[in-house]
DNA sequence: TAAAATTTTTAGGCAAAGCTAAATAATTTT
DNA sequence: AAAATTATTTAGCTTTGCCTAAAAATTTTA
């Protein structure tokens, strides 16, 4: 139906539109897409025509409900390619991403609700990340970063929004993953680095690392523990 | 490394080799792969540069090693998808090849090796096509057609050479699939049709018919029929 | 608010991969 | 052996998607 160039531009869109208030400008795309702000300008000309993109010349772009519908198809085969390799495949989860970015491009219905009935239908993606339905809409969540909690508080961990290999692989090194039990022992003033608790071991996480790790308050920590 | 369509080109051209005794022409590829000649002829320049191909202008077009195995990685991921989308995802042998013609160029070492040894690596696609191994070695058989044998005769179906969805329903209609039995009851002399029985049902099969499908003197007929 | 800086668009090119129509080579027929 | 037919290649054009350089619009700064 619509080109792999094109289902990227409205990926990176959909991206942009999410992470950020404003609207998503041309520098914006060229920057994520890795491409020059002429092809990006160009491109937006032939997905306005297309009718899904709203594109007002030095204004910026949004997505229309067709593309937005679009995009979300395109994220959720994203997202479960990436759990079939992890699950199924044996794929580490800071290997399954460039796969999964030609594998999204598939075309065929039948394919992905079979493989999402195969997988059982899962929720979440290997780094926490929703996955849509069939629908297009997204399960429920709420999205917390572990920076935002105090000292005393236990979490569980969600998600991870920084998805580079090395941060994924630095959380490897040190057992952080998705449900993992986090604890908090300090946090250092002058630069807000915490000291966590992960099972047996401590483990010093900076500003940044926190920001990007997301996390839910353990309601049942408790009776996990006694279990 | 190599686009889609410079690698559908070589697939097709591995093909005609095989199925023909002559060297491939423009004209048969044009035809293999739905456009005009004079496309062909540009595509088979490109490839004679990047020495995937032999290639003399009016004289048709040979793989170079390099260019064989290449073709014969692209056969095996396509097979081993199709095994694949059978096997685990509920697809009919008559719905899988389209999409294995879009998932044959996912580049991924990682991803076809693990996908083999995830599916217990299998010899032969559902189809019956051999599957080549990652040396791009095709397993060891014997291709005899169904109308090569005689009256009496029982045989085991090893694979179908048509691979038109028409010709797989009608197989599929008259329950006739890989290791299925079939023994000949009488052939008709003026158009060699074959009146076959499947199990408990007799079958009359077109000369067409029986020219595409592959079978193997069943060695142990006897046997399996006292269990 | 006018100048400077930045961002975005336009203009003009390029490569891949397709097409049609015309030219040319090879093959078949007479 | 020449003519007719068929197959193949060449020439010229199109679309997609990218590029660089120049022009134009917007935003920031003074
Ligand atoms: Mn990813
Ligand atoms: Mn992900
Ligand atoms: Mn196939
Ligand atoms: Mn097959």
């Amino acid at each position: 139906m619509y080109s792999q160039s094109e289902e990227n531009y409205l990926k990176a869109i959909y991206h942009l539109e999410e992470s950020s208030e404003k609207g998503v400008s041309t520098s914006k795309l060229s920057e994520e897409l890795q491409t020059k702000a002429a092809s990006v300008t160009e491109m937006l000309k032939r997905l306005a025509e297309k009718k899904l993109v709203n594109y007002q010349k030095y204004y910026g772009v949004s997505l229309t409900p067709e593309g937005k519908s679009w995009a979300l198809a395109i994220i959720r085969k994203h997202r479960l390619w990436e759990y079939f390799l992890v699950e199924c495949l044996n794929f580490n989860w800071d290997e399954v991403h460039e796969v999964a970015e030609q594998l999204e491009h598939i075309q065929s219905k039948k394919l992905v609700e079979e493989l999402d009935c195969f997988l059982g239908r899962p929720s979440f993606d290997p780094h926490g990340d929703p996955i849509p339905n069939a629908a297009g809409v997204l399960p429920e969540f709420k999205k917390r970063r572990l920076s935002e909690f105090k000292v005393g508080d236990t979490l569980i961990c969600k998600g991870f929004s920084d998805a580079s290999s090395s941060f994924l692989q630095f959380l490897d090194q040190h057992k952080i993953g998705l449900d993992t039990l986090v604890s908090i022992k300090s946090i250092q003033e002058f630069d807000e680095s915490m000291l966590v608790k992960v099972r047996k071991s401590e483990i010093m996480l900076s500003k940044t690392a926190t920001q990007n790790i997301f996390v839910e308050k353990n309601k049942e920590s408790k009776i996990k523990e006694k279990v």
